[in-house]
DNA sequence: GATGAATGAGAATTCATTCAT
DNA sequence: AATGAATGAATTCTCATTCAT
């Protein structure tokens, strides 16, 4: 019950452990992150690893396996900041910042778009998102409990949703160089944010 | 001779006119709008629209200038939508309704990931989104005024900014598959303009 | 014979002297001159023209057409560069400068490089190389007549042989930012000249 | 062990021992020999080794690399003739022989042509051009010493500029079937050869 | 005299993948 | 554990040419 990251007995060509292999995940990961998915190919992934690209395929025969796993310890990632949110001084705030996280929601929204046309990607994706939601809502709830529908008629479910939005559409367009309305969203968000806690407090 | 279509004289290479050129660009929306905007290379878009792949280059000579093409209408028709929002006889609903419309949403959604690989792309989407943004805004000045602020704390960009994201957030997700939460952030959008409409028409 | 560009009837598309069709063949030499032969493309001449690519194969139906024009005219422009040396006051020194006159010897050389996969550019080039070769040996005839045997050992033919290759190879390399020997080589051929001319004129 | 050919470690996309690399090597010299550069492209290259054109890109990514590669052998093949020259019995006829090698010359000038829209190419030309004229120089000033000044006049590098222009002339008029001149330049070019050699000699 | 439309061929690259070693 | 060789399919783009108007 530890997280998610144990694998226990599970085989596949390559230890999980091999540096090589890490450096292959980490490589695929910022190429997706500075150019767009697109740019994850064979070898590309290879040369900005530094190494041949027969050696990606020996890790990831296929190129849906090595996406999988990029998407894996990205759902991994948000995981460990949720957690981290949770357990921080104040967990509304770091909940909130994790909704703007721009690099982890660039790749999210990456791996949105591979979604359309990699069946493996989506089926993952739409895993992740639901247990995501799910673990986001619990979180919402233990903070808020019911003061969330009594102040604002807010729903843990709904605000989750209306978080993930917000902050996705805020770092979408951040990337493009909009910035219009932003400061005045957050704001509001904000503002809710600061209500509730208050009377969590109080 | 009134709308956004009227013609400037303007001679291109393959007359903005021609039926062909029509037929290309509908075969690359629905492309994209499908298979994601991977799909839309040459061959495919030609294969959809029943044309040789070449037809494709003689009117378009680069797939920027495709891309562009089809991104120019999707603000166009964006455009229209807002303006056929606010003449409706429900405009507030109308407005909503726009922000959650699956088709145009997908394709925003398809061209600020493509953004992120092509400059020519991303430097039109910046550009609508701002243009976007500004007329949203004006609507919803001219639909709630400062109502907004007295009742819900609201910013005129910054609700812009909240319904852009929250609706995106949705048709991204149903797209996957994943709906949990939907329903409760839209009965909380829509409790906002419910208010805001009541005072509107009191 | 009065010089080889009167031409009597001859029937082609395009009259011989419309200004258009003189714009494609200046545009073609332009093109030709600047980025080799293989950019002399209807498309591109017709792009440097300012005229539509259709238009170019009004006037030359294919490309052959267009290029033997270009290689016609390039060769009238050598005839007339030798007639003009002849009437100078100093014929010797012209002819020597025709043969290191830059822009001409460039385009023949992009002729003789096109020669290699054009038949009928080959053709054109072998009749007028055997022209050239033998006007120019006419003049030296009439300018050194046997002084040249008596005094340098040097035959009319094998003098044009060699101040033609001397020229072209200086070209050549100075085209490549190479001029090691050159001014050397020019004395050289300076000094043959100087005691030719000046027993010419004794 | 001997030779210019010994290798040194260093390991490249396909190692510069493969015979299938030195077959499309071998093709495209004979292609550019026999239809001029144009004919280098992959798909033909590929067809003439009889390979799979996705194989030559294999072993030369880029259409440059390939050109680059059959460069430089081209200009180790020079250099291996000029050592043979010296070399041999009667290197003033040798070096003589170099210069009007009509396989060589119409390669060098293939590239030469290339040069000119091939950046990569015009500069690893003008880099051999200086390297082979100071090597030539070199031969040069052996062989004759100061006779040639004394003698005939002239320089050790107008000389070798004088020697290549004129073989290059000769090699590039036969290759278009015009040999007006070419005897008569030879003889003159073997009549300076022997009046060196002769006094080299005594 | 001029032009828009259409087409088939071929260019250079890139890619994922397989296989033998 | 790693890698060189090979391949077939797909990519974008350019080209010469034909044809109907």
């Amino acid at each position: 019950m530890a997280g998610a990251e144990q694998k226990s007995g599970g085989r596949r060509i390559g230890a999980e452990t091999s540096a090589t292999r890490a450096r292959i995940v980490e490589a695929t990961v910022e190429l997706i992150r500075d150019e767009g998915y697109a740019a994850a190919s064979t070898r590309r992934v290879a040369a900005r690893a530094g190494l041949k690209p027969s050696l990606v395929h020996y890790y990831f025969p296929t190129t849906d396996d090595l996406l999988l796993e990029v998407c894996r310890q990205g759902a991994a990632d948000s995981d460990a900041m949720i957690a981290q949110a949770l357990a921080s001084e104040d967990p509304v705030r770091a909940l909130w910042g994790f909704f703007v996280d721009t690099s982890r929601t660039a790749m999210s929204l990456e791996f949105m778009a591979l979604a359309n046309h990699r069946p493996a990607v989506r089926e993952k994706m739409a895993e992740h998102s639901v247990v995501m939601r799910r673990r986001q809502v619990e979180i919402i709830e233990q903070l808020f409990g019911d003061r969330l529908k009594v102040l604002e008629g807010f729903d843990p479910a709904g605000l989750a949703v209306m978080l993930a939005g917000i902050g996705r559409c805020i770092v979408m367009e951040e990337n493009l160089g909009v910035t219009a309305g932003h400061a005045q969203a957050r704001a509001t968000v904000e503002s809710w944010l600061d209500r509730l806690e208050a009377k969590t407090l109080a």
